[in-house]
DNA sequence: TCTGGGGTCCTAGGACCC
DNA sequence: TCTGGGGTCCTAGGACCC
């Protein structure tokens, strides 16, 4: 099963701002009265009636729609709440997953005995987040993740969608390739152009050739194609990066503001390091231009957890580095090669 | 209309070691 | 004089997902 909370952020922020009930409303990075140089996170279904989509720059939504309602993402509100309805899902599973703050694959195989039970389970998962929570989900069910997470797509919003193994075929033919999971933008085009537009032509794809092609990736799609997931799902997962970004305000060249961009952004990595207990090795800076290219540039030191560790390296990959003949528009900031820190001993 | 931020995984070349 | 194969780690870039 998988279970996706419906349009999320916006959902959080109906429960605490109950006026902005029945009206479009959006939540979006730097709103700043459609000025700011942000995106659209989510919005609602009313939002979506007039073509607001997540992903869209905030200032077109507003162009079409500025009489919505325009929210600030509060990231630590929805983790909040996030938590609240992960923990209402986990005794209904075998084994859990959270893929996402607001998503989670629930391996109910030994729970339920055929599909109409599994509807039956699923309808009282939604009822029970809805009625605990106040917030609406939709579940995908199927005999693997795949068919579990694409299910839910056809399931949303507010729905529940059940594919039985031996509708698995009749559920993905016909499909455009670009909606099978893992096949985004750039991958479709290409294969459209080798002629496997759809799913059911990627299905009977020459293996070899999509191997040529997209290495074991090709073997995958097929895999995918056919319904084919041998993937578990599994509890415990282990973070294997941290990092911030930010975007300025206005695109730059002055070291000083570039230097306390660092610092923050440093700042707020070791916070999430420390939460985490974790020591790190690799520190990778990333730069983006106001041409939109980015750039990343990373060292490996030794293992770590100081953070003037991590501002000095930062501030030299940035001097080494950054192309004085373009202005910034972002800055990130990553540690990777995380390890446990073991207690108060520091290490060497 | 002008494009965010948090991640994961894969690839490829080069350095280095045995 | 010209030359191996296996393996790991590092760096940079890119596709994808939510």
């Amino acid at each position: 099963m998988l279970i996706d909370m419906d349009y999320f952020y916006v959902a959080c922020e109906e429960l605490r701002h109950p006026e902005i009930l029945g009206r479009p409303a959006v939540v979006g990075m730097y709103p700043k009265g459609g000025a700011g140089r942000g995106v659209v996170m989510t919005c609602n279904y009313m939002a979506r009636e007039f073509g607001i989509r997540s992903g869209m720059p905030i200032s077109m939504a507003y162009k079409i729609k500025p009489d919505a309602a325009y929210l600030p993402v509060d990231f630590d509100y929805y983790e909040q709440i996030s938590g609240r309805v992960m923990k209402l899902l986990k005794p209904f599973a075998e084994k859990f997953e959270q893929v996402s703050v607001d998503e989670a694959f629930l391996d109910v195989s030994g729970k339920v005995s055929d599909h109409r039970d599994a509807q039956i389970y699923a309808k009282r998962i939604h009822d029970h987040v809805l009625s605990e929570i106040g917030i609406r989900c939709s579940i995908g069910v199927g005999p693997n993740k795949l068919i579990a997470k694409m299910a839910c797509e056809k399931a949303k919003p507010d729905g529940i969608k059940v594919v039985q193994e031996g509708e698995v075929k009749d559920f993905l033919d016909g499909l455009d390739v670009g909606k099978l999971y893992g096949i985004g933008e750039k991958t479709s085009e290409r294969l459209r152009k080798m002629g496997y537009g759809t799913v059911d032509r990627l299905a009977k794809a020459n293996e070899m050739r999509l191997m040529d092609q997209f290495g074991i990736f090709g073997h995958e799609m097929i895999m995918f194609a056919n319904g084919i997931d041998d993937r578990d799902v599994t509890e415990n997962y282990d973070v294997k990066s941290i990092g911030r970004e930010l975007t300025f305000e206005h695109n730059t060249a002055d070291d000083k503001e570039v230097d306390a961009a660092i610092d923050r952004l440093a700042e707020e990595v070791m916070r999430e390091v420390e939460k985490n207990k974790k020591s790190f090795k690799t520190i990778t800076l990333k730069l983006r231009y106001g041409d939109f290219i980015e750039h990343i540039h990373s060292r490996s030191v030794r293992l770590t957890d100081s953070k003037s560790t991590l501002i000095d390296t930062c501030k030299e990959l940035y001097r080494n580095n950054v192309d004085r003949s373009r202005k910034v528009r972002k800055l990130g900031v990553r540690v990777s090669n995380l390890v446990d820190y073991r207690g108060q001993r520091k290490i060497i």
